[in-house]
Formats: structure tokens, C-alpha cells, sequence
DNA sequence: TCCATTAGTTCGACGTTACGGAACTAAAGA
DNA sequence: TCTTTAGTTCCGTAACGTCGAACTAATGGA
């Protein structure tokens, strides 16, 4: 198993956030992990919710949203602590990253009726 | 020829968007567009610029812009006239679109050094 | 009216990426 | 050492992107 790669902050791109944040599963994920209190394990979305999803799937969608930049994993023991690296990303990308995740918010709500 | 589909205000989506504003190409399109005095057509992409792409592949990238929502086509002679439709969207997904485009300029600006 | 031109779309082949089951690996405990 | 747990990697298949070639629709001559 290789090492997990994180991109540094300027390596990180506005295309890939956006690319990794244009998938319904993505989006989720990163939502939860954003709103987190503390990290959490990939595992916690295999039985979780709606997403019910193989794991070698959610592996790489977790994968994408890393290497993206947007989340961090570390290993702890036999699991890995994933949290997302919002505070970093809020310096770069400024108010980019929450309207998206607003936007979001607001369509599950209107879709609610 | 198939008349052109846009979607509705309602059938569109973060995700489309999102999508859609993933690949370079059409972002530079799209900027240039939201930009514009005026309406371009496609043509105006073919020659223009580092934009050296064949037309086929051009044609797909407006039709993705199209059906995610970002722009209109309408036929005008032989020619498309092509413009966004950013007063709509900005009702709808509110600061989104701009700080996205805005990510994008910093991004640019950034790496002419 | 017919032909040529211009602007863009559609088709089809090829390459790339995504999904998901099966096999694998790394850590930890019995 | 064996087992379990948590993820990753591999690989076959399905979906998507790219681009040349053929097509279509509108327009302007001869």
C-alpha cells in the first residue's frame, strides 16, 4: 500500500475541485466531512445513509477528493481519519468553496417539496 | 439538425454546472462569454487565441455549456450566437458563479509569474 | 434554380476514465 | 500465528471524450 498523496496548497487547482465536487457521492462525502466535528472513517460511509456503495468505490472517491485537496486522510491504526482541509482551502479559494456547498444545500431543500 | 436544447431555470443543476466549469476549455469560453459585449459565435473560438481545438470538439463543449445551463445558443443565419445567460443563474445560485470564475482569474493571474 | 461557401452538428473509431467484484495488504488483537 | 477489520489495488466491462470525415442548414452568387 503506498503512501496517501496530498497536494500541497499551491498545488491545488480550481479545475480539480470542481471536478471532484461535480459528483452527487463527492459532494456528500466532503458536506459531511465538513461539517464534522471531529475525523472520520471511510467506513462510516459504507453503511451510512443513502450511500450505499462497494467499497473499492468509495475508496476512490475518497482517493479523488485527496488528491483533489480537499480532504485529508491519515492513517491511525487499522483505519484512516479523513477530515477536510477547509481552513487551508478557505485562504486560497475564499468564499468559492462554501457557495458551492450552499448551492448545494439550497437544491436538496427546494427538492424536498 | 436537431433544434437546440436549453435547459428550463429549474432543471438545472450545481452538478451540471459544476461539471461543466471542470475543464478548461469551457471555462475559457464561458468567461469570455460572461465578458462579452455581445454575443459570439463559435467560430470566434476556432482561430481565437491558445484555443486550438478542432470544430467537432468545439461544437461538443458548447453543447455541454448549453445543457448544463451556463449559455445560449440562438441560430441566427448560418451562424450560432452564443451568450450566457449569468442574469438567470445569478438568481438562482446566487455569488456561486462569480467566485468560481474569480477563483479561476486569481488562479491565472497567479502563474504568469 | 443550382452551385459554392460558411457555420455548425452528427457519426464512428479510438483512447481514457469510472464502476464494482475479487484478491490483496497492513494493523491490531486473540 | 491466525483472524478480523479497514482500505487499496487489479482487472474486465461500461460510459465518456476527442477528433477526422461526412452531413446539414442557411445564404449568396451566377
Amino acid at each position: 500500500m503506498r503512501p496517501l498523496y496530498h497536494p500541497s496548497l499551491q498545488e491545488i487547482t480550481v479545475q480539480g475541485i470542481l471536478y471532484a465536487l461535480s459528483d452527487p457521492v463527492r459532494v456528500r462525502i466532503y458536506g459531511e466531512l465538513v461539517g464534522a466535528e471531529c475525523a472520520m472513517n471511510c467506513a462510516a460511509f459504507l453503511s451510512n445513509g443513502n450511500l450505499k456503495l462497494p467499497k473499492s468505490t468509495l475508496s476512490q472517491h475518497f482517493k479523488t477528493l485527496r488528491e483533489a485537496g480537499l480532504i485529508r486522510s491519515e492513517r491511525q491504526g487499522v483505519e484512516l481519519k479523513n477530515s477536510s482541509r477547509c481552513q487551508e482551502l478557505k485562504k486560497k479559494f475564499g468564499p468559492m468553496i462554501v457557495s458551492i456547498l450552499k448551492a448545494y444545500e439550497n437544491e436538496a431543500n427546494k427538492s424536498k417539496h
